[in-house]
DNA sequence: TTTATATAGAATCAATTTAGTCCTATATGT
DNA sequence: ACATATAGGACTAAATTGATTCTATATAAA
């Protein structure tokens, strides 16, 4: 796995979506709509977005929500963030805890950076990217996406 | 979060042990001991781990466990895949379903994209490298760790 | 050959987490 | 005023996960 949750995924379907018309504003039943989601989950996962000022929203009559700055400002990342709190693997690389051996903790160590690649990857992919088709070439934005051998032999 | 199980950060903890001597067999009440997990629970992830060909297992007395590779041939994803089943950040980039927009659709393609790369990182860190302390620079096997500016504002 | 030690595998139970919904309050345009 | 929309919190139900238990099988040693 290495799963998002499926409010995550949603919430980035939603802001892929609000990323094809920068300024418009959308009233939550509107992307509901537009996304296949129920109205009471679209909107949880709006309100968040917005108390984490990933989204500007406008309340009263003809309100909604539009993004609170242009799709290549905001990353998958910060969506992720927004969505699923603080980024980590694993438990112990957010807070320590078990693993009473010192083998354990130098673990710890590694975990940590290998957040920090993940998050960088993650970080590099914009909502602009997002919209745009993948050129089965490579949409990177500014980081190469070097050779794809590895060491893994059964594993697609 | 995009959390890994606690199960499978056990497992890595496990296998980082066993890395440390290769050659030995371990029994599932040692590695427990070890590791500070509970006997049944050490000995369900084993089980898993010799199923998916990460380890050999012998039964009977002075049984137990050894890696089946040396260490250097084992990556974190590979572990990660035996305890936690096929690679995937999105339910969508594993088998498509809700979102019946071509927006989303376009979106599956971006998570396969990530997908790959979050494994590619995976891929490149062996148990090997786990069992090395982290020297604070880069123990990177044969992958440059580049640069670590990225454009998030407010995210550690 | 019997006994003690270990793993294999399936099934089960409990706890936690997550998804989804609902309710009340507040803001705004007509 | 009234209709429309978001804010925020509380609540419920479902799914997942963690942990344990049970029976079967294999092996070393007495």
């Amino acid at each position: 796995m290495l799963r998002l949750s499926r409010l995550t995924d949603y919430g980035t379907v939603i802001m892929a979506h609000m990323a094809r018309e920068p300024g418009h504003v959308y009233s939550a039943a509107e992307l509901a709509g537009a996304v296949g989601v129920a109205l009471p989950t679209a909107s949880k996962i709006l309100k968040t977005l917005a108390r984490k000022a990933l989204l500007h929203s406008l309340r009263g009559a003809h309100g909604g929500y539009l993004l609170a700055r242009p799709p290549r400002e905001i990353s998958i990342a910060q969506v992720i963030d927004a969505l699923e709190g603080p980024f980590g693997v694993t438990e112990c690389s957010v807070a320590a805890g078990l693993c009473p051996q010192e083998n354990a903790c130098a673990l710890r160590r590694h975990w940590q950076r290998i957040d920090r690649a993940l998050r960088q990857t993650l970080d590099g992919l914009t909502l602009e990217d997002m919209t745009q088709p993948v050129p089965a070439g490579m949409p990177e934005r500014r980081r190469a996406q070097h050779d794809r051998r590895h060491r893994s032999d059964g594993h697609g």
